[in-house]
DNA sequence: TTTTATAAACTACATTTGTAGTCGTTATTC
DNA sequence: GAATAACGACTACAAATGTAGTTTATAAAA
């Protein structure tokens, strides 16, 4: 999978879609209205750039478009993650767990929480 | 502390300068094209960006300047680590452990290691 | 069916980013 | 000290991004 190029106002309308699809244009404005302030027209703007990235889709239906994501959330979670772990971690996620340890960014129920995870994995 | 925007590019130069630091532009030069194919003016014109952007700063010595960064690897990584996490799993670690996991991206070692971490984390 | 609200298409424009080029000025080396 | 190499300042320019505006077509409401 080639690497997806999502900008951050981008997303915001990726994040839209993912949570429900498919959307009329004044659907996805509704929605992302709700978290952040910006004009209708900036939101349709958005939409054609996905659209002319092929990260999103739309087809017609009784006069108007609806639209859809053509990347799943858990790809792009995926490559940023990693983009991440890569970029600083030499790919481990232990460095990256070991940086919020150091800075207290864990509770003890983060922790316990990362362990049930963990200790899950071994019984599958 | 207020965002630090540093673009991919940018930081390149910063990562060198974070290895070793103050260094001369030659120093940053010669360090960064190990890793990157970019024309010695392009290196150039990222390091007065980061200048300008005050992320770095030089100090003139023998007729030459010194380079050096800013704001440390340590915050950098810490806002990139908790902007992942806010933007993609509610600011929480353990989400983004589990999409790892999902992913059959742990090794066992990985495990290990991380188990190590959080178990150490205990005795503090 | 005329008005009104939406949608769709197209255009706009400043800023940031990626990626150099040019030119005058110091160091460095013969 | 003259030639060469490295530095420093300044300029360039396309693509991507943030953030709309304008114009035209269409659907919904009165």
């Amino acid at each position: 999978m080639t690497k997806l190029n999502i900008s951050n106002s981008e997303l915001e309308i990726m994040k839209a879609l993912w949570r429900q699809q498919p959307l009329t244009v004044g659907q996805v404005i509704e929605r992302v209205k709700m978290s952040n302030d910006w004009h209708d027209n900036t939101i349709k703007t958005l939409l054609n750039r996905l659209l002319k990235k092929e990260l999103a889709a739309r087809f017609r239906e009784g006069g108007r478009f609806f639209y859809q994501p053509l990347v799943t959330e858990e790809d792009y979670l995926t490559q940023e993650s990693e983009g991440l772990l890569t970029k600083f971690f030499e790919g481990k996620m232990a460095p990256l767990v070991a940086h919020f340890a150091n800075h207290k960014k864990l509770t003890a129920k983060d922790v316990a929480e990362i362990q049930a995870i963990l200790e899950q994995m071994k019984h599958d």
